[in-house]
DNA sequence: ACCTGAACACCGTTCAAGT
DNA sequence: ACCTGAACACCGTTCAAGT
């Protein structure tokens, strides 16, 4: 089998031609953007792109995974930190950030839109998703036991309701400009407060 | 002025379009259905539709108001139960059915992603949101005046929490095939007694 | 006044040909 | 082995022509 040429090669083609789709997607959005568009401001042929995703859907796939990846990050903190509900904050914006890449704010929309119709990328999403859930759960329950959050609450149920809250909310954004990140974790916050705390 | 010669005719043809419209969504979703077999399922020429509606997305935007339009009802009879969580409840199957007709779990995804991207049913949505979230809250306030509801509560944030609530359970509905509409109302049931009633 | 459908423009995708 | 870009297929939209 011959060896190729450079093997870091591969790798790095797809690397710049997600990158030039973000950009892209940036200025104009999943569906305005042409393949055309991507494969200039890649500097490569349309053929070239064809080789490394299979479909323009493949492309925003690819970036709703990686952005769920880096959002992952936020969810492994959940249990070192003290302070559950700041750290619930947090996890928040890192989420919102994620999918709103330099201001992109219908990213996730249009992602949610390609992942209903397309079961692999649902399917995938949805892997994701579990694994998130099960860590918040599990940050639920350890502060359960510490005091604080009210005991008698299902943690995974919580964590669910936290979750669709957390995407509501993200998607509130996304349709209605005005609206703040700051704003945005503000409520999400006040949300996990009346989640988790109950005791008054 | 030359009079009409059925004046409900312009009426009765958008209907029937926007009938054609949802049928076809619900087979193949917004992307792929063609404007040629909406035509067809209409009976009636691109020239035609093009007559009634600007553009598909124009479409698409037709069907979102007028599911929020059904959906609203729902908002409207909030006032009048004596039990909340009961006539949140209903609400929460009436969004639900008003955005998934006959099974299209995809539509809502759909009218997001257009909503991200068209600032004109952006603007739309949100004044009907507006108004669903004032009857929301003036619910919540009343049932906070007769007991019941946790009264420190600010009404009109514990009405934006459970509509972001309920539109990530929509969402994670439309992506997430298993799960059925029972278990989605069972979680908003159980989303608002964590938020409404917090004293335990 | 109402309607048709062929034609146009545009864009995702492929593939024969280059180096 | 890697890459190009012209060509193809498809679909949203328009408009000259019909009744």
């Amino acid at each position: 089998m011959p060896r190729l040429a450079d093997p870091a090669l591969p790798e790095r083609r797809r690397g710049q031609i997600l990158d030039a789709a973000r950009n892209c997607f940036r200025e104009r959005g999943f569906r305005e953007t042409t393949i055309e568009e991507i494969c200039a401001e890649a500097r490569i042929s349309p053929g070239m792109l064809y080789r490394y995703f299979g479909s323009k859907a493949d492309i925003v796939a690819a970036i709703a995974l990686d952005a769920r990846a880096s959002a992952e990050s936020a969810f492994e903190q959940l249990n070192e930190s003290e302070a559950l509900l700041d750290a619930l904050a947090d996890l928040a914006r890192t989420f919102l950030q994620a999918f709103s890449a330099e201001g992109d704010r219908a990213l996730l929309p249009d992602i949610w839109a390609e992942a209903a119709r397309d079961p692999v990328l649902a399917k995938a999403l949805k892997a994701r998703d579990a694994i998130a859930a099960a860590k918040l759960a599990g940050a639920i329950s350890r502060a359960q036991r510490a005091g604080g959050v009210y005991p008698a609450l299902t943690a995974e149920d919580a964590a669910e309701a936290l979750l669709a809250g957390l995407e509501g909310l993200a998607l509130r954004r996304a349709l209605w400009t005005e609206e703040d990140m700051n704003a945005a974790v503000r409520r999400f916050r006040a949300l996990a407060l009346l989640v988790l705390k109950p005791k008054r």
